[in-house]
DNA sequence: ACCTGAACACCGTTCAAGT
DNA sequence: ACCTGAACACCGTTCAAGT
């Protein structure tokens, strides 16, 4: 939309503010709460800068480099819950508040499952789920179980945000299908299936709810099957 | 790489066989087995048919639904475990044998978890995953705890092929990262994550191997959160 | 109806040249 | 060192024109 608008070869002789490492991931936060990490060029980026694309390699690097940075920024503002809640609380805490951090900057999710701990804003919670977990009796199995649980739930994090920016209009488009066309009645599993979603559609949730209802339930479950590795001990 | 070769104006006066909608989903399978769902071009996938990108718009459509019948087709050869099975083993044998399918098509694991039920091919999956589950007495959960456990399982599926065509060489830096300088001994957790790590790399265990355990457990940790529902009640 | 060939509006990335 | 401006090799998508 906008490019650059100095016509000087240099910010400074136009009396410009320096472009820094700092402000180009600020805008590139920024760009990600409005469109997504996907949902930006590295034109767009250095756009809304006033400046060419060139200055983001100068000052950052790449599209992935600038990516992980973001991320980075992200997590930095993740919720770290108390060291001393009981484990199932301290997850529970950390994955259901941390939904809609993520949420606010759709794609992050994504590339935080990809990369995993190399992004360092992860690392203290990483430090102290970990802890967590050892002292609930997890023991050796701690850092497996971690990875379970931050897993499974930042992976449904990641597919809602997909959701968000499909083309095909999402669940609604799951009510057109069932609603369409009577199902097979040789066919129960699918009855059932179709009675589930035109259900939710009669009580008038909204997608966003459903999904919410859908994560509680997936943390509700991930964390009991982490129960059970306690139980059968 | 290699465009139309014809210089003719029309296929059929060059003596060239017709290109279908069904063949053109053969070549775009066939990309997919070698560079993953997101690794060609409409361009690319024209050229290997010897013809022009308008031809794919023409017969199928645009990006998207090619995509989709990619899928569709990966999905119809999945394997549908007998329905005499009892739920867990209904399930394992699902997901277990299902991820090599997946694999071999880069790309397809994520864009199933994402339009979900819209694949026509996974209707008989669905119904026949239902009816076990109602069977084994989740009743009304049916179709909530089918949705729960194939997500966790395909999300990761998704998750290994993203990594796979990542530039940042996966696996290998997360050792670097662990192994490249001592972690800060106030730190427990972290300590327990960086043994981990490097005890996997002394095992000599493979990426492969790696993330196959990984996924074997997360599978088994579903099933134990599915289980959970039943004794429970 | 089927297909070509060109065009439009974009990408990420690199790099010589200017200050 | 910082930044410009142009270039390279791509994209997805559309569409008039040919047969």
């Amino acid at each position: 939309m906008n490019g650059p608008v100095s016509h000087s070869r240099n910010r400074t002789a136009a009396g410009l503010p320096p472009i820094t490492a700092t402000k180009i991931i600020d805008a590139a936060v920024e760009l990600t709460r409005e469109q997504g990490l996907e949902g930006w060029s590295i034109r767009q980026l250095a756009g809304a800068l006033g400046a060419h694309s060139g200055v983001v390699y100068h000052h950052v690097g790449d599209r992935g480099t600038v990516a992980d940075a973001v991320v980075d920024r992200v997590i930095s503002v993740m919720p770290l819950p108390s060291a001393e809640l009981p484990w199932r609380e301290w997850f529970s805490e950390l994955l259901l508040e941390g939904r809609p951090v993520l949420r606010r900057h759709r794609g992050v999710a994504r590339r935080l499952v990809l990369v995993g701990p190399t992004v360092p804003s992860a690392l203290p919670t990483i430090d102290r789920g970990v802890q967590v977990l050892q002292r609930a009796g997890f023991d050796r199995d701690a850092t497996l179980v971690y990875r379970y649980l931050l897993n499974s739930a930042f992976m449904l994090v990641a597919v809602e945000d997909d959701r968000q920016d499909l083309p095909g209009a999402a669940a609604g488009s799951m009510v057109e299908l069932f609603s369409a066309h009577e199902v097979d009645p040789g066919k129960p599993g699918l009855a059932a299936a179709r009675e589930d979603v035109l259900d939710r559609a009669a009580a008038s949730r909204t997608p966003e709810q459903i999904a919410s209802d859908f994560y509680e339930y997936t943390v509700a479950r991930a964390l009991d099957g982490a129960a059970a590795l306690l139980t059968s001990a």
